[in-house]
DNA sequence: TTGAAAGCGATACCAA
DNA sequence: TTGGTATCGCTTTCAA
């Protein structure tokens, strides 16, 4: 024992070389390597390794040991524990966003991973936090602990203003939904999905038709966009004294049979079928059951799939656009840097019909 | 200020009631609250907070004081601070999930879903990290430091060995890879899809084709998935004779145009279309440029989406298969209880093939 | 140029 | 039954 300095606690006598030695072998799990460690192995003090791993700039630290400090780390496998950093620091650059409940499709997915990146580019670390099975403000309250900088949830309804409360205070300097509907207090980044609805209506009155059916998916979890659909459908067109019916349809194709079995009961000259997936779905029921499309019926999705240009007659649409991620993202920054900014509202959903050969 | 007792910091000075006020106008940001803030309110120790407020069953604390702890933390909105919390008991329930790099599939996306569901049942908290932009031992590295108790990574060669090493030594239990690599030191839920390529290989064989072609996505991103499975058509079809070639498809109709125009002279009697989005694009070229589906050319997708089955002829495919979520979530717990265990290395995915009228 | 020490928030041991 | 206090890993001010 004579050749170990005094001061040394006893957990940290083993010398670090031979606990790197041991981490292969699978014995004793190795002590996850402290700053303190790395201070020890290059014969300097913790705050010298905090200097020079940190690269700061009020104080000028030798070249020798720099190199000391450094290798010192890198024989270690050392890396700085995130938590104990922020805990110190009083702020984190954390930005969670709530991954959504419901399947989404490609076009929000792009624009997700889209901001993600924006985000990155400007420093912060961004963490999706799965928030299925908790509800509501209990998954403020999980969300809370994490003591993110900034919250980007789904503004499907998940979150109320009680929520948001949770989450400023503690500490989240920017709480922004991003979805259908807004929350008290935070900032919104409104997708709006009666536009769609509206922009279908509208060429549907276009093509001169008078009976609206509108599909509303059975599985569960559309309702959050399935909904305000309906609901622009109707805003467009029963003041144009069209008529506007739902229609449950599930996605199988029985489901669809069943539909297009009683399509001539039901007098109507057109359907607006949520999205494209459900079109198609349809289109090939209504197809198969005698119905003529476009002569006897319209037929419209959303999303401006590939797969919906195969289809003859190829499938009108709506398409939808997003703004850039990158512009998000500063929205996003400009809200942490100025917290007490009034909650700011944006319309990010663009629609427009595509005319194609089903209408 | 007389009635104030000595011992409060200035900053605490301020009664906490006043600052809830505060909270709703903008002007400072209420100090985050603490437990000491609840332990002042409550006129209790912080260690009795603590106590209370995590349900210690090794203290008796009385029903009152119990109640006017619980009531203080419900009108201060504490929230207890994970890395605090976690920075002193040395350890956390955290599952780190780095998202998947390239656009994924239904099914994988709901297995995913379920995965994290499962997880979450048992205790952990999981966590996705988007890891775009950073590359390989860096991405490992953004990962250590939030001292995650398990990692499940993509298993697409991102992450080396050297990255598990970094991972384990910052005091992960559980490594474990999900996809079509494994990786020394971790464990491995392998989903090898050259089962795809031979089992949609061995089918066609079946049908008597002799020429195989297999659509590699031009799309970048694809080639985890497209090369194991062009792998896995060689190697169950080239032993039979039948010859192989591999075919570049962009996801577009201009794509699809050029591929069907040359299809004559490439001499192939059918083709394996990656999945069927791209085997339904082809499929569509192929018949507008008159090539007769199946008699003169069989074409074969892979996912079994419902999609598939509207066209004419309805398309065959490859369906996939996936364990329960559950069994995985146990998978990793037990590989957080015992991180002693050598790295196990599991076969997932299932693959069928389902003949329809495409070949 | 480097080191000692305080302190971030929560917890658990030991006393009282 | 409750309170004081050391501790986790890290950063940063102040002194040397």
């Amino acid at each position: 024992m004579a050749h170990i300095p005094e001061q040394q606690s006893v957990r940290r006598d083993a010398d670090s070389a031979s606990d790197l030695a041991r981490a292969g072998a699978r014995q004793s799990p190795a002590p996850v390597p402290t700053s303190a460690d790395v201070a020890r192995l290059a014969g300097v003090s913790r705050a010298t390794v905090s200097y020079v791993l940190n690269n700061a700039t009020s104080v000028r630290i030798s070249e020798p040991t720099r190199r000391r400090v450094r290798e010192a780390a890198d024989e270690l496998g050392y890396v700085p524990h995130a938590a104990a950093r922020s805990l110190r620091a009083g702020h984190s650059r954390m930005v969670l966003m709530p991954a959504p409940s419901m399947p989404v499709g490609a076009l929000y997915r792009h624009f997700f991973n889209e901001l993600q990146w924006a985000l990155r580019r400007l420093d912060y670390t961004v963490v999706q936090f799965g928030s299925l099975g908790t509800s509501g403000d209990e998954a403020a309250r999980a969300w809370a602990e994490l003591r993110p900088v900034a919250v980007l949830a789904p503004g499907d309804g998940t979150l109320t203003p009680r929520g948001v409360q949770v989450l400023k205070r503690s500490g989240a300097k920017a709480v922004v939904t991003l979805g259908p509907q807004r929350v008290e207090g935070a900032h919104a980044l409104l997708m709006d999905q009666r536009t769609v609805g509206r922009c279908a209506a509208a060429h549907l009155l276009d093509r001169g038709r008078g009976g609206i059916g509108v599909v509303v998916p059975r599985e569960p979890g559309f309702e959050t966009f399935s909904v305000p659909r309906l609901a622009g459908v109707r805003a467009a067109a029963e003041p144009a004294g069209a008529r506007v019916v739902p229609l449950e349809l599930g996605y199988n194709e029985q489901s669809a049979a069943q539909l297009a079995a009683r399509w001539r009961e039901s007098g109507l000259d057109a359907v607006f079928a949520y999205n494209d997936e459900y079109a198609m779905l349809l289109l090939r029921a209504l197809q198969d059951a005698g119905v003529d499309v476009p002569g006897e019926t319209a037929v419209m999705g959303a999303d401006d799939l590939l797969l919906g240009r195969l289809l003859r007659p190829r499938l009108s649409t709506v398409r939808m656009e997003l703004p850039s991620g990158q512009r998000l993202a500063e929205l996003v920054d400009r809200a942490v840097r100025d917290p007490s900014g009034d909650p700011e509202v944006h319309r990010l959903l663009g629609a427009e019909a595509v005319p194609r050969d089903s209408t």
